[in-house]
DNA sequence: GCGGAATAGTCAAGCCTTCAACTACGCTAC
DNA sequence: GTAGCGTAGTTGAAGGCTTGACTATTCCGC
């Protein structure tokens, strides 16, 4: 431990970004929010979905039986378990979700996403994937897209626990 | 217009994603996402700032004079109008930001970044700088680095109106 | 079995964001 | 000068998210 990093705001003289670094930080950081804002604007808009609740659908129609437990879908959907609690209750009152309890752990609760939720996940997905296509792939070279991919993974090797 | 691409949501053939381009966009969905989490929490935790306050008192402590119009200020802290009220009454609250009227257009209001609020700002940017670092820079190559910049730009020019 | 620790999920309070008015001022043309 | 329109910014209500507390259940060691 403590191998001459100092612990996070911890003493020692900081790390300044030259301004080589700025510009790649903000323009990252920029584009992804501006991105993501986008998308989430454009599919709320369009099929009444945001992006938080589109990702929820899609975890759940690629699970087997259409059905995960909601830890597993909270860390799926990248939501904390409060949220995706919240976020269900709301689905299970448009008729996208339905709440069953675990056969196997009395603690546990699974989430099935209903017929109906799922012809909403098939209405939305081209809508979702026009965006993605017109504002990221359309925009990017092929080395940009392996880039990104790259960036992308090598960042979730350090982000993601285990 | 309508040049063979169909309009956001319109019929003709959805264009997919393919196994390849779903990994690309899962990759820099969620480093994107998990990152700016990470980032904002540390910061929030170390130094009661939230990034996007950072971001404000940055965007203020860079300009002339320190004080920048509401509009502009929103603009380059990625914010709304109503967003950025709400959030330099908050920061009024701390003593940070000072409202003023604006000499030029009585409409106007400008926002001043207070000494306290330089002050606050000065001792949260080693946290910020060091999350940054340790977070994004220190896991990239320098090729990617170069590559995460040029995506960025690219990104932007698409999606930044004008 | 049984007591304590860990896990799954929910809930309430408070903060943040959004949306849709709304006020106030400036600009232009008549 | 004043009507009409556009711009700058604020406000309040509604809903989403986070935090921390809380219940219920399971797991583990004895």
């Amino acid at each position: 431990m403590n191998s001459g990093v100092p612990a996070s705001g911890a003493a020692g003289e900081p790390r300044w970004l030259d301004a080589e670094e700025q510009k790649a930080w903000r323009a990252w950081l920029y584009s992804s929010m501006l991105l993501q804002d986008r998308l989430d604007r454009e599919l709320t808009q369009e099929t009444g979905i945001s992006h938080a609740y589109y990702e929820i659908l899609v975890q759940l129609s690629e699970a087997p039986g259409r059905m995960l437990r909601m830890s597993q879908l909270a860390d799926r959907s990248l939501s904390s378990r409060s949220r995706l609690s919240h976020a269900v209750s709301r689905l299970e009152e448009r008729g996208w979700v339905r709440r069953q309890v675990c056969e196997d752990d009395g603690r546990g609760q699974l989430a099935v996403l209903t017929d109906e939720g799922f012809t909403a996940l098939e209405a939305a997905a081209p809508v979702h994937v026009e965006g993605v296509r017109s504002h990221l792939f359309d925009q990017l070279s092929p080395e940009q897209v392996a880039a990104m991919r790259s960036i992308g993974e090598t960042l979730l090797r350090h982000l993601v626990p285990r």
